[in-house]
DNA sequence: TCGGAATTTCGGGAAATATCGATATGTTTG
DNA sequence: CAAACATATCGATATTTCCCGAAATTCCGA
């Protein structure tokens, strides 16, 4: 877990705001899209692109940096990826936050 | 006290050891360049310049990088800048983050 | 197997950031 | 006042980030 890179990862609303989404999917995606989420799943990329208003390209690009920095986790299913967050790592950096500031 | 601001702030190595540098002074400084540390002003520019191994230029733009968010304050005194942390600033920034994430 | 859907990867132009040296501002001291 | 400092600001260039569209990949269903 590089620090710099989580700070650079969160240094943008989208990004911020999709692990924000992703803390709580029933509150931020329409039912009928979160048919998988009960799997504990995760979100797919295609509900989320809908959601941030990007192009698929650049909501992957942001996925897949959020995930090169462990904030969340991807389970790929036949055609869809499903992301949702790595709780797990993200206790450990607010710890690692508090620790250091 | 924008999350944003912060983590651009954050995303770069210098500046998060500027705070924590400025968190324990006396761990990082040399006695001599604290003359003034205990009236709790902080420490000048030319010692975190030193330290930061960066031109006078580029540290100064990255103390008032940190002050503009709200981490470090700053105190004039003569021909001397001082800086230290906004301990208050930090903790709200940490329960913020807390809470988001 | 073919067409289409979901996703990823790639290349690129525009915008933002990093970092410097030069310059400007304000301060102290002779 | 002039010289010497400490710091801040400005202008420039190199690098990075943002975000897209096009193309590639993978998978599914007819």
């Amino acid at each position: 877990m590089e620090l710099i890179m989580v700070f650079k990862a969160l240094s943008n609303e989208t990004r911020i705001n999709i692990l924000i989404w992703l803390k709580e999917p029933r509150l931020h995606f329409p039912a009928e899209e979160l048919q998988d989420y009960d799997a504990n799943l995760g979100v797919c990329v295609s509900d989320i692109t809908k959601k941030a208003g990007l192009s698929p390209s650049t909501t992957s690009d942001y996925l897949s940096l959020l995930q090169k920095c462990g904030l969340i986790e991807a389970t790929r299913v036949g055609q869809w990826t499903y992301y949702k967050r790595n709780e797990g790592a993200i206790e450990t950096l607010n710890n690692l936050i508090q620790k250091a500031f």
